[in-house]
DNA sequence: ACAATAGTGTCTATAAGACAATATATT
DNA sequence: AATATATTGTCTTATAGACACTATTGT
């Protein structure tokens, strides 16, 4: 029997056969009244040239986690970070990626578009793709398929959290929530059940300011300094 | 520029440094009135001895997708397949395992005691360890907060859907439901809200038996088959 | 009959759904 | 003033909480 030290000494990382590990995130924004996802075009092989999700492989070097390779790898495409970033699932299996058993690390994230809009359209190998026109569209590897577990997450939160505030620009008013989530979940909503669950949350405060869209003035509101998200306890839409 | 045909026939995965991969699974049951975890004491280096969550590599030759891997390891150590088994999160970086950048895929489980028994106390290097007696034991590597976050979600899940269900014997009573509830959760609930739901999930059918448990007679009951977990609107408990 | 556990009835409390009513801008 | 959007009021509905009540079995 040797000691952890000794063993430590002589262990060879690459004895072992290892699974190909990337971490792709689902990056969801609204733009002009449709939810839409960030694809990229892959640059190099395999599936050169088709469009799929922002991402790649971890670096030991720099990241402390896969959350950090999210980050990193969406940073570097919209040029912000994302205000909501949460871990979806890991989707593996020997025939995913042609080069063998492969592993991936998925996270679903939200932005405002005009955070990160300048940046994307300076690029041309990043685009934003409303959610609607993806089954016509050939994606690489099961990043189809990540979508949609992503989507699927991403209404269910809607419904028992204020999630799709992190689609909004720093700034925003009542309404513009209101028609974020029903955009999000792709049906109306009763204003007052979303009002009293913002009063509710405790994650809002008043900037001072409003701002006119036509007629009376809405008031603004941003997110409160270092306060979580709140989760509810029963959801919206329960019934339909 | 190559096609996809010929990049893959040159590429050489072992090209690229990879972190260590493992699968690792927290399978909970009730015993003697107690909510407990499956451990088992650590073969090999590193953390010879220790205790630890039952998983490891994944095997490329056999293993579909890192469920596969999951059940796997479970089925070995128990003798029988999980009732339940869903993906916790992945916990990753270069600290938390001595070899170096490692990642870990969590899944957690639920079983019935009397299904799994007679095999863990036929092998010495496994056994159920009560949650509550956790804190005292230093576990391998980061297993200690693995259990934590999937003892996070089970209490959670138990508040929208019937997920307790899956720790009890294939035909079973209310009562017994209603105190694997309370095991759970750590607190009473009301027997009539929980066999509200029993009733409205459409999960359960009568066997025709019943069982004296020192009065009255309670029915048994058993999940139907191919029928999934339905999942509540609003949370039980949720003022307390 | 009594004790003990199984199972039901029903009233209250909470938060969502529905939608009417009022308030404040702009023209 | 008329119109449009913002904001509030309040009645209804659905389901959980509380807890009393009835049912069935063993002694």
């Amino acid at each position: 029997m040797i000691s952890e030290a000794e063993y430590l000494d002589s262990y060879d990382p690459s004895r072992f056969p290892s699974p190909l590990v990337t971490v792709d995130s689902v990056l969801f924004s609204l733009h002009q009244q449709t939810l839409c996802v960030l694809l990229v075009e892959r640059a190099s092989q395999p599936q050169q040239g088709r469009w799929g999700l922002p991402g790649g492989f971890i670096d030991m070097a720099q990241d402390s986690s896969t959350r950090a390779t999210a980050l990193r790898k969406l940073t570097e495409k919209t040029g912000v970070s994302p205000s909501w970033l949460e871990q979806l699932d890991t989707f593996s299996g020997p025939d995913r990626d042609p080069r063998g058993w492969s592993l991936t690390v998925a996270w679903y994230a939200l932005i405002s578009w005009v955070a990160c809009a300048p940046h994307i359209v300076s690029v041309s190998d990043a685009k934003w793709v409303p959610v609607a026109e993806l089954n016509e569209r050939e994606l690489a590897f099961d990043h189809g398929e990540i979508i949609h577990a992503a989507l699927r997450r991403l209404r269910q939160k809607t419904m028992y959290s204020l999630l799709p505030v992190y689609c909004l620009p720093e700034t925003f008013t009542q309404s513009q929530l209101q028609e974020a989530t029903e955009i999000i979940l792709g049906q109306p909503i009763q204003r007052k059940s979303l009002i009293r669950r913002f009063e509710a949350s405790g994650m809002f405060e008043e900037t001072g300011e409003s701002v006119a869209t036509g007629a009376r003035k809405a008031r603004l509101w941003r997110r409160k300094a270092d306060v979580d998200i709140h989760l509810f306890s029963r959801n919206l839409l329960a019934d339909s």
